[in-house]
DNA sequence: ATATTGTGTATTGGATCCAATCCATGCTAG
DNA sequence: CTAGCATGGATTGGATCCAATACACAATAT
């Protein structure tokens, strides 16, 4: 009866932190961690994902941990095999050529249909991302800032459902366009048609953004499967 | 020692039903009938799953039942709080508008690139599911054909993760799409061009093919965002 | 009477334990 | 020496148990 009132108050002190939002549970923190260690290429294709190995290192019992991994199998980023574990998901030659059309396809959609919405807001956000993309000379920031730019401008098109798959299949190739933006003109001929695209969303022109949208992505796939071809 | 080949024995008969694939887990078992449940409306929108009924249900414990139910929200099939439990995603007036904008975009493109590539055996295949749609009276099996028959044409474009996305969208969406089907003149339209469809792609005519699944799906959406409007 | 607070129950999230399966290693038979 | 098989450890899948939370309902105070 006495130390409730206690435990209340201590409770109402530290809400800073926990605003309304509630503590994520055990597995989205696992999810989301593997996701953006994947998408990052911190876990190479491949790499198997033992259950046991990740709940020790997130002190929490494999019960969060598979059902981590059941939902990164369900986005297609690990695959598993039953009794044999899972593995982070590889991409074929095939499907990056088959990813990369559905990109192109689905965002120069969206671009054309987001810019008779843009508003100035969202110009001067992406403004600052693709500021932020042409100038960093860190690698590892690429992919971001190149991902924020893009999706800025896609989410005035207020398409949730197409940005989903837009993100689910970006999730899946994020580490190869890493790779391909790390090429020898990979970033100089990337920062020159964000600015293109930039440009066509503030006249206005949804055709022609679509259209170097388009080109952008195309591009980036030749460049990458180029890249991959000689690797091989 | 001795019983052993006799074991081997035993299991080697009965490879017909298992043949090579091992038996499905049980947390497999739950997501497939779950999804179909779902997607032939037997689970209207807002019905809460419960973990133990469900547990119950399959005969397991509720372990499957909650991995099921990640993937299936994973899908956006259902829609779950932490400590509140998941209930069937219903999906609103603005999202069917998309997500049949999405839809027609997607589906014009792959028939688009299918019709070159599409075989006797398709058209012949896809024929029977047209027939079969056309005549059957039975409203229950129209979103079974619908569906049948319109990816039959689309497998010809060998586009797997296209088919993916597809899919996943047409997962959410049959429930209504077998309503509208079930409209006054939802099964007429339908079979006639479904018809129109199948000629183009007989006469290899991608273009007009795709122009059609356009106007297809579009006409469904709008056919159906009505039957919503009235509804409510 | 109403708002608030405490309490009990239902339900979910997670931990621990057991069963089923795979795989590598070593043994045996030919 | 090699092919095949048995066996034990490693790993995953599932069951059971415990903790945390939400919600309904009752009790109380103003």
């Amino acid at each position: 009866m006495k130390s409730q009132p206690v435990d209340k108050a201590v409770n109402s002190l530290n809400f800073k932190a926990m605003d309304v939002a509630q503590a994520a549970s055990a597995s989205s923190i696992v999810f989301d961690t593997l996701r953006k260690a994947i998408i990052e290429g911190d876990l190479p294709d491949g790499t198997p994902l033992r259950q046991e190995e990740l709940a020790r290192m997130f002190n929490t019992s494999r019960i969060p941990v598979r059902e981590a991994i059941s939902r990164l199998e369900q986005q297609g980023l690990v695959s598993s095999q039953r009794y044999k574990g899972a593995v982070v998901a590889g991409i074929s030659m095939e499907e990056v050529d088959e990813i990369f059309d559905l990109r192109a396809l689905l965002e120069s959609e969206v671009i054309r249909r987001a810019v008779p919405k843009i508003s100035e807001e969202t110009i001067s956000a992406a403004r600052v991302f693709c500021d932020q993309f042409t100038a960093s000379s860190s690698p590892s920031e690429w992919g971001d800032l190149n991902r924020k730019f893009h999706c800025t401008l896609y989410e005035a098109a207020e398409l949730p459902n197409h940005m989903n798959v837009i993100n689910s299949i970006l999730d899946r190739i994020d580490r190869y366009l890493r790779a391909q933006l790390a090429l020898t003109d990979g970033m100089e001929t990337a920062s020159r048609e964000h600015e293109q695209i930039l440009q066509a969303c503030i006249d206005g022109d949804a055709e022609l953004a679509a259209k170097l949208t388009n080109r952008h992505v195309e591009g980036a796939k030749a460049s990458l499967i180029n890249f991959l071809q000689r690797e091989r």
